[in-house]
DNA sequence: TGTACATCAGTGAACGCGCGTTCACTGATGTAC
DNA sequence: TGTACATCAGTGAACGCGCGTTCACTGATGTAC
């Protein structure tokens, strides 16, 4: 996408197509990612991405890996960044997942549309999800051991808030939350009130707001 | 699927496709839903759902009309079926609209599924979330008056329950719930906790233990 | 009851399309001498 | 510095596939007489 050069080796293919990638889905949807498509976007024949991938399946996996990669990074830095108390820690871990997805909406969703990928590449992912999911659970668990989290299985509240930030994120993407709220209210205040009603919902003490 | 008949003239092929394309999204997912796979499915030839349906954009919005007739009917049922109490009520319908997402994922999927619709398509079904949605925020509206659900504007409250429960339910279907708590927790324990976090976090009073 | 006919549900050949993937190739690059 | 050559990134023709859709057809059904 950005150099021509020689026109006969591009120089980092690789790259370029993943970024191709990216638009297409952020574009047209996930359907519509084709590697004829990716190719046709970064200005190459439609065989060359087989230089670098293997197949359509190990090109989105790519970039699957490149969006976990990106998303873990960026809670890393939010949580650094916030207060280290347990509490603030969670806190920031919450919405920063959050606005990973509201800022990369294409990377969220090629990692979770289970459509996409074949069940072999579904499988090389098992792992990287169960082991965010894991740290949820200790940070809950950690909460409630310092009391400001209602008691309760850190399992059953993980999967409580992972799952209605999955679903606010979702809608928020699939532009359902635009639909039905119109542009009264702005995306920043949707948020706040979601996250809010999640923290509540396991009984988190004191503000949760973030970043 | 069930009468041979005559061989020639089938009878009630219409219901027989809209059958088999839940059938294939069950079995396949959404983005195996192709006219022929249908018209295989059936035992009937791939041209004959033309008959029926003006296209394949037309045929899929039948299964989703009649995947809303269907939702809307169960939700009214047991609506009816409840404590006549507005918290009741209100509660009702969150497990109604849970249980039928649960029971029906195909459904589900074909029904929130936004890549699988064409614009215009989508446009048709606007009407109806946004009239289900108003009824939420309705519902939550009078709950506030009776000051069993926590103050606050009740379009975000509906936003973020809606979001929960759709993003609860996108999990399972998914079988994402299934991948990360494996086989340990019933899917109605797991229901619970997480309808029980929700109605937490709008601060909803008394139990909303339903069926 | 029997027959002619209109209706229309279902058929099957055919179309054009875009896809994923292969394969023998071409041409740019860097390295050994 | 110059030349021969190996390497390998990118090409383009070709394949087989399944799709949505069309069209002239065929054959079952019901109705009018």
């Amino acid at each position: 996408m950005s150099l021509p050069k020689s026109s006969y080796h591009h120089g980092d293919l690789r790259c370029a197509l993943l970024e191709a990638a990216l638009d297409i889905i952020a574009e047209h949807g996930p359907q519509q990612l084709t590697i004829r498509e990716v190719a046709r976007k970064v200005g190459v024949s439609h065989t060359a991405p087989y230089r670098h991938f293997a197949n359509k399946d190990d090109l989105i996996l790519a970039v699957v890996k490149q969006g976990f990669e990106l998303m873990q990074q960026t809670m890393q830095d939010k949580k650094a960044a916030a207060d280290p108390d347990p509490l603030s820690q969670f806190a920031a871990s919450g919405t920063a997942y959050v606005d990973f997805a509201l800022d990369n909406p294409a990377y969220y969703r090629v990692m979770y549309n289970g459509d996409l990928l074949s069940s072999t590449g579904q499988h090389t992912l098992q792992h990287t999800t169960s082991e965010t999911f894991s740290e949820v659970v200790n940070d809950i668990r950690t909460c409630q051991e310092l009391h400001i989290v209602r008691p309760g299985d850190p399992t059953l509240q993980a999967m409580s808030i992972l799952s209605s930030i999955h679903g606010f994120v979702t809608m928020v993407i699939d532009n359902r939350v635009n639909a039905l709220l119109g542009d009264k209210y702005p995306l920043q205040e949707v948020r706040d009130a979601m996250l809010g009603s999640i923290f509540e919902g396991i009984g988190a003490i004191e503000s949760h707001s973030q970043d």
